[in-house]
Parts: structure tokens; sequence; C-alpha cells
DNA sequence: GTGTAACTAT
């Protein structure tokens, strides 16, 4: 067989690329000697890329003497899309010291690589090349920053990045407002985008998709709805990103009826929509659709993927049938899909909380790799099951086969401690995970090691704990230790927690009712009607729907 | 021919 590598490298159809025998094509690339011009080899490395043979591709920019910024960008970019962030990152210090800099695709790419690949401190070296380089102005290398930044929660430093730009183009719009979005800046996402188009600039699907992922809660189901009123008017709707995202935004508003409309009026769902909507339904504690909707595309003979499996058992774990789990199991050993560390753990998490644990935990044995994530899965099962000193033992083994635990580890071995009430343990739990391993506490675990100190009797611990937080607090923690304060009959406590949590969000009143039940279990009846008066003024005074649009 | 987007879970 013979290749015309002209032809080869400029019809670069997926049809075309899978009837090469790979093999073949190298053996034919090296031996042209046109494979090494610059221009060829650029297009070489990135149909290598695309079939997954970094190493030929690596091998071939090896032996190409005048390397083009084109080509450096391409092998680089290959690195970064295989997640081999270190050879990626290697390669571009390498060429920073070459005669050949990168340009601002370059930095683009790389800051990517940062963001996908959780490197916080990679990102701010590179972030400072770009300032010192010349390019801290450039379009092209700022959204990637400001992408890259909100994807790290470095929101601050995103609005910098972007806030530099005198003249912001949509791509940098939509990326600090999908930024906002994405870190739970849903009204500061908004407030952009009205500005953004206070300025004349159209919004186009990236844009609507940015302000919808903000959209993460019940009560901002109205906004929501906006979002989706000014999809239609723009003609978004058919866009599959766009619907993917309204119909999760409605599944996180609880709102299941409007997504399964955005869904029905789809010719053509992805896959990605499926997921969607069947994570939606499992979410909102509806198994039966959930499954019946897998069902059905199951019928369409389309090939699943892991994430819509793990979703799916996801809908079967909290239904606690094991029935249906079996049959995903069996779906999954048939259907030949890759069975990854993600499936396994969440089969794992499935039979846990089904109740059949052991079955969970042959899973586990089965599996000839074991990750931080399936180990997560067992130590959530076994504290589940009030086996917190088998969680623990858990705990040990991985750090002896050399994992690292995570935030999630941490979560599970607190939330198993919680569970029996093992105090001490989970005290010196909680102080490893900060002097140990360097994890920044969050909401659930301070949480966890609330709920532990306030049931095993040291309320004042717990709420000298959360007095010491520098941070403003959650309602979620204060909320852990009214409940606690609710078990212990602890009315004064009570009484300041609560005021605590009203002054926090005063709109909500679960911890009014909270606070009240605790009042009339002290016979405080007057308190009680004192308290549920203010909460009818408060509902009468809520504020209307928002009219940005 | 290189910058921004949808579904995962412990």
């Amino acid at each position: 067989m013979s290749f015309n590598l002209h032809i080869l490298t400029t019809e670069l159809s997926k049809s075309f690329l899978t009837l090469l025998r790979t093999k073949e094509l190298h053996a034919f690339i090296t031996k042209s000697h046109l494979a090494f011009d610059p221009f060829y080899a650029t297009r070489i490395v990135r149909l290598y890329s695309i079939n997954s043979k970094l190493d030929y591709a690596r091998h071939l920019f090896d032996k190409t003497p005048n390397r083009s910024v084109y080509l450096w960008n391409s092998i680089i970019r290959a690195y970064a899309k295989a997640h081999k962030f270190g050879d990626a990152l290697s390669l571009f210090l390498t060429m920073s010291a070459t005669e050949t800099l990168p340009d601002n695709f370059t930095y683009s790419c790389i800051i990517r690589a940062c963001s996908e690949n959780h490197h916080r401190e990679w990102l701010k070296f590179v972030h400072g090349r770009v300032l010192v380089t010349g390019f801290g102005l450039d379009p092209i290398c700022c959204s990637a920053l400001v992408t890259a930044c909100s994807n790290l929660d470095l929101i601050e430093e995103a609005t910098k990045v972007f806030g530099g730009m005198p003249h912001p183009d949509l791509v940098m719009w939509n990326s600090i407002i999908c930024g906002f979005g994405s870190c739970g800046y849903w009204n500061q996402g908004l407030l952009l985008f009205s500005r953004m188009r206070n300025l004349g600039e159209h919004p186009d699907g990236y844009t609507v998709v940015g302000v919808a992922s903000g959209i993460a809660e019940p009560s901002l189901l109205s906004t929501g709805k906006g979002i989706h009123g000014l999809c239609l008017k723009y003609n978004f709707d058919s866009n599959e990103h766009v619907a993917s995202a309204l119909v999760s935004m409605y599944s996180r508003c609880n709102c299941m009826d409007s997504a399964y409309l955005v869904f029905s009026s789809l010719l053509q769902p992805d896959l990605v929509t499926w997921s969607a909507l069947i994570t939606g339904y499992s979410r909102a504690g509806d198994f039966r659709k959930a499954m019946l909707f897998f069902q059905k595309l199951n019928m369409q003979g389309k090939k699943m993927d892991s994430i819509l499996i793990v979703s799916i058992l996801a809908a079967t774990a909290q239904s606690t049938n094991i029935r249906h789990g079996i049959e995903i199991h069996g779906y999954v050993l048939r259907s030949g899909i890759e069975s990854n560390e993600m499936i396994s753990s969440s089969l794992i998490d499935m039979y846990s909380k089904c109740g059949y644990l052991n079955l969970g935990i042959r899973v586990f044995h089965v599996m000839p790799q074991k990750s931080i994530s399936t180990y997560n899965s067992v130590i959530w099962g076994l504290g589940l099951h009030g086996l917190a000193s088998k969680a623990l033992e858990m705990f040990e083994e991985l750090l002896t086969i050399g994992l690292v635990p995570n935030e999630s580890t941490f979560s599970a071995l607190l939330c198993a401690c919680c569970h029996v009430g093992l105090n001490s343990v989970g005290k010196e739990i909680f102080k490893r995970m900060k002097d140990e391993f360097c994890i920044k506490y969050r909401t659930e675990h301070y949480v966890y090691i609330v709920k532990l100190l306030g049931m095993t009797g040291e309320l004042e611990v717990a709420y000298n704990l959360i007095m010491s937080l520098p941070e403003s607090v959650d309602s979620g923690i204060w909320g852990a230790l009214l409940s606690c304060c609710d078990a212990c009959g602890n009315v004064e406590l009570a009484e300041v927690v609560a005021q605590r949590l009203i002054e926090n969000d005063p709109d909500k009143t679960a911890y009014k009712v909270m606070l009240s039940n605790i009042y009339a279990g002290d016979g405080r009846w007057d308190d009680v009607k004192k308290l549920r008066d203010t909460m009818t003024e408060k509902e009468r005074g809520k504020l209307p729907g928002l009219s940005w649009i």
C-alpha cells in the first residue's frame, strides 16, 4: 500500500483515519523526507494524537530539525489532551528556553492543561510567564486564564484578568460568566450578562450555558425560566449543549416536568441529554422514571457511556432496590463498557446502600487496579453499616499502598466516626486531615465534626470551634449544631445558634421551625408564637422575581 | 490551525 503524504495530512476525516493501519502509516512516514518538514510534521503529529499514538508523535517531533511554533504547539496539545501533564509541561519549559518562543496559543494550551490537572501552583507560574512575555492583554491567553482560574476556584484571579481587558470580546465575556456560574455566584454571572448586553454584545450558546450552570437550587427556578425564555427567543434551544444545560438546570431546580419538556422538544437527544434527564429523575427521587428512561435508551440500541452508568447506579442506590442494581451490573459486564474505577466505585456504593455491603466488598476485591475513589466508596459503605473500625483499617491500608487520601476520604471517615460516636478518633482524623495531608476543610467536614462533638456531649467545644473559623460560616454548620442542641435539650445554646442562623439567611424558614420545636419541647409557648409570627411576616414580604430580561 | 459550553460521585 502506498500513501500520498499530502492527501493523507489534508484529508483529516475520521473515517479515512480508521482505514489506515497505524503501523503501515508509521513505516511510510518515517521513510518520507517530507514528513520532517515542519509543516507536514505538525499535521502528522495531530493525526497521531487523534489516534492516541503519542510515542510515534514524539518520535517524529524529536526527529524534525526546524521546529515551528505550530509543531511545538501540536505536540504540547497532544500531551495535554492525553492528560500527560508532566510531559506537556516539560516540553513547554524546554520550548521557553529555545529560540522558538511560545506564542499565545502555546500559553492557552498549557493553561488549560494546568486547570484540567488541578495544578494551581503551575497555573500561577504560567500566569506569571504570560505577564512577563507581554501576553497579559491577549484575548486568547486571557480567556483561557479566566476559565482555568475559575475552574480551580480562583475566581478573584479570574475577575482580575477579565477586569484588565479594556474591550473584552464575546469569548472573554462567556468565560467570565461561565466562571461565576460554575463557582456558584449565579447573581454575579447574571449581572455581567446584563452588562454585556447593555454594551451591545450579543450572547451565544456558550453564554446561556454559562448563566444556566449557576442556577443550582429550586429557589432560583424563576430565574432559570427566564434563561430558558431567552434561549427560545434566540433559538438556542436546539443546540445540544444548551439543551443539556437546560435539562440539568431544571432538574437541579426540582422541576422535572420542565426538564422533560426541553428533552422531548429535541428530535435526536444525545447521550449527554439523556444522562441529564436520568440524573434529574434520580435526584428527584423518581427512580421508576430514571429506570424507565434508561431502559428506553437501551432499547434504541445506543451504546451507553460510563457517566450514564454511574448516574443510573446512583439512582438504583437511592432506590435501595437491589434488583435494578444487579440488572445494571449485569449490563455493565455484558456490554463491554470498559469497567473503569468510576463504575466500580458506583457499584460498591450501590451495593452497600442497598444493604449488601458484602457484595460491594466483593466488587472491590475483584478490581485489578484500586484507586482512591474505590477506597472512598468502601469506607463510606463501612461507615454506613456502622463498621467504623473497619473503615479506619481501610484508611490505613490505602496509605500503606501509597494512595493519597482526598476530601471525600475524610468526609467518609468522619461520617463513619459520627455514626458510632467515636469522639477521640474522629478528632484525631480531623486534625490529621489538615496537619498531615494539608487538605482544606470544607463545609461537610465541619458539619461532621460538629455533629460528632455535639452528639458526644461536647456542645461547647463544637460552638467554640465554629466561632474560631476565620471565614464566613455556612448555615449547614450552625444547623448541625442546632440539631445537636435539640437532641441534647440545650435550649440556651439553641437560641444563640438559631439567632445566628436566622441572621445568616432570614428567608429560610427551616431553622425557625427547628427553634420553635425546641421552644415547644421546653414548654415556652409564648416564644413559639412570637417566632411563628415573624415567619409569616417574612413570607409575605418575599421579594418579587428578577426583571433582568 | 491552536482561546469559552452540556451529563458523574464518594
